[in-house]
DNA sequence: TTAGGGTTAG
């Protein structure tokens, strides 16, 4: 128990009995606005010196502030409640709601029986430190108490028992309490569809949307929100049509929940739109709104726009900080990520373990190689960071690009953790890169045992074999896939014109435009052919199935995409691609002199990085 | 007192 932190002021002589009341409504007012600990312990000196000390209202008011501020005092709120003879259900929901496990609640909650009663108050604020901590048995108990004490026909009470049950994810018995409500509210419904969208069901979450009795504008978000989480970016589009249409105003979480959808679209113009809107309705940059839209135009390739927003934002969060980081990082731009790391610094701004892998990120796709080992050195020794597995793959990926292929290898046999497929398939994929068939060969397999439903790491390995012609060793990686049931993610592009986002699957014709686009190909790699292009079969599998032989090389997405843009845009117009996988070595080579010839900047956001592809050169520099 | 938004290596 912390020491009672109680200062007496001056020793005044006690008021008169008449003037207590008044005394002690102001200090009560005073209470509730109370901001920081010295000035508690004034009011605290008073409460004692006025005869309140057993005063439940006056004391509440303490243990709220002790409770709840972030400068608060949890054990010495524990301790004054201790203190008082006949607390009241006011001052235990208070702590209820404030203890940082369930065990120590429901403990609490036991105390609190004895000694007062709970009241309608009392349920949610047990069950948030439940929900949080995912404690099935202390929710459950609580839930046969809701009903054994009667508390059954209280929305709030039932409400927290579905957001504990989806918590827990446990959404069979989150739908049997909300079935079995007396009366529903908004909230009801919309924790339902939340909750629903994040264990995945958002279907079963629509139909509940659309069966609503009343929405408002949380309702709306949550579906959205639902849609976006789970890469449903046309429903979330659809829906957020929909919800203008009918005349709801779009607020800041809607407009957070439809940036993060067009971040993963790569859909500038939308994103910028959305932008527009909250600068024309006066909507208040928060930190993380303005995270949000920093991170729009990061992913939509838009540096500049990110940084003058960043500078603007009155107060930054460290995720801004992060999150513009981590936006250079993806562009290329490691010494610029590495100023920005020094100034975020230099404002006594404190790093995590985000920053850090960031900063990592930011070295390993710009080779800066001896800042990366430095700044991972850093991490332990002067930030008291501890690497993650995260962190000792983007050291991996770092060391192995820049073909310190020992190295790398050394960082993961000197891991206090076995490596994870994540961390094995960097220097997998730096085998590929530096053409080391034998580290790569051992590394692969291991990958694949670790991650065998992922198709990304046997086309790797089945890859890295066809790179040296052993086409009988990348048949087999093949078959094994194929005989797992693992299907290739077939390489998808998007583009993004007058608000509408088209798609191409490498080598599909279903596009209304596809004679005029795959003519354009045609015509788009001609043309490269005298600048000195010549295709780069290394990256192709020959033991490709039927569908993939029909899919060569040269309509890949990204080629599909480049020609629709030229084909759709004015000359000199950037074309914004984003592509789902990892752009090809041919591709890469392609969209090189694509660029200098038909003078156009590209830009592609593949899986892992930017590239800006201008007057024949990326902005890569070939490191990738 | 309950429901909605942000940053994360390859």
């Amino acid at each position: 128990m912390a020491a009672p932190a109680v200062v007496f002021v001056s020793p005044a002589p006690l008021p008169r009995p008449s003037t207590v009341t008044e005394h002690r409504r102001a200090t009560l007012r005073g209470l509730d606005s109370c901001r920081s600990m010295p000035e508690l312990r004034q009011y605290h000196s008073r409460l004692i010196r006025l005869g309140l000390s057993e005063d439940n209202d006056s004391v509440g008011r303490l243990i709220k502030f002790l409770a709840l501020h972030p400068s608060g005092d949890l054990p010495y709120a524990l301790h004054l409640l201790g203190l008082l003879p006949r607390p009241d259900p006011f001052v235990f929901n208070t702590l209820l709601c404030a203890l940082p496990s369930p065990a120590e609640s429901l403990l609490l909650y036991s105390d609190m029986l004895l000694r007062s009663a709970p009241n309608s108050f009392t349920f949610p604020s047990l069950l948030k430190p439940i929900s949080a901590g995912r404690d099935i048995d202390a929710g459950r108990q609580v839930h046969a108490h809701v009903l054994k004490l009667g508390f059954h026909p209280d929305v709030f009470s039932q409400n927290n028992l579905i957001r504990f049950y989806f918590s827990c994810g446990l959404a069979v018995d989150a739908r049997r309490v909300f079935d079995t409500m007396a009366r529903t509210d908004v909230v009801s419904w919309t924790t339902m569809i939340s909750g629903l969208s994040k264990l995945g069901s958002v279907d079963e979450a629509r139909e509940l949307f659309d069966g609503m009795p009343e929405r408002n504008s949380v309702s709306w978000n949550a579906m959205i929100a639902g849609y976006v989480q789970c890469g449903r970016f046309k429903n979330a589009f659809e829906l957020f049509d929909r919800m203008r249409t009918e005349g709801i105003e779009l607020d800041k979480f809607v407009a957070a929940s439809m940036l993060a959808a067009c971040s993963r679209m790569g859909a500038l113009e939308q994103g910028e739109w959305i932008h527009g809107h909250i600068e024309r309705m006066g909507i208040e940059l928060d930190p993380k709104l303005g995270t949000t839209i920093i991170d729009m135009y990061c992913k939509c390739g838009c540096l500049d726009e990110a940084f003058k927003v960043f500078r603007g934002l009155s107060c930054r969060g460290l995720s801004s900080w992060n999150c513009m980081i981590g936006g250079l990082a993806m562009h290329g731009h490691g010494k610029e990520a590495v100023k920005l790391f020094d100034e975020m610094m230099k404002e006594g701004v404190i790093p995590d373990d985000i920053t850090l892998l960031n900063v990592l990120s930011a070295c390993a796709h710009a080779g800066l190689v001896s800042e990366g080992r430095r700044y991972f050195n850093y991490m332990v020794g002067e930030f008291r960071i501890e690497p993650k597995m995260e962190h000792f793959g983007c050291m991996v990926d770092l060391l192995g690009r820049a073909g310190l292929l020992d190295e790398a290898k050394q960082v993961i046999q000197e891991m206090p953790m076995d490596a994870d497929a994540g961390v094995l398939g960097a220097l997998l994929g730096a085998c590929k890169i530096h053409g080391n068939v034998d580290l790569g060969e051992e590394i692969g397999r291991r990958v694949i045992e670790l991650d065998p439903l992922n198709s990304g790491r046997y086309v790797l390995l089945a890859n890295l074999f066809a790179s040296v012609g052993r086409w009988d060793d990348a048949a087999q990686v093949r078959r094994l896939m194929n005989d797992r049931g693992v299907n290739k993610e077939p390489g998808c592009s998007t583009i993004e014109m007058g608000g509408v986002v088209s798609e191409f699957i490498a080598g599909g014709k279903s596009h209304p435009q596809a004679r005029e686009i795959y003519a354009m190909v045609d015509e788009m790699l001609e043309r490269i052919k005298s600048e000195g292009y010549a295709p780069d079969t290394r990256g192709v599998l020959h033991d490709m199935d039927e569908e993939e032989k029909e899919n060569p090389l040269y309509y890949h997405s990204e080629k599909l995409a480049i020609a629709f843009g030229l084909l759709n845009t004015r000359t000199g117009d950037t074309i914004r691609i984003t592509k789902n996988l990892r752009v090809c070595r041919d591709c890469h080579a392609a969209s090189k002199l694509v660029s200098k010839v038909f003078d156009r900047e590209i830009i592609v956001r593949d899986r892992n990085r930017f590239h800006r592809f201008k007057g024949g050169e990326c902005s890569c520099r070939d490191y990738w």
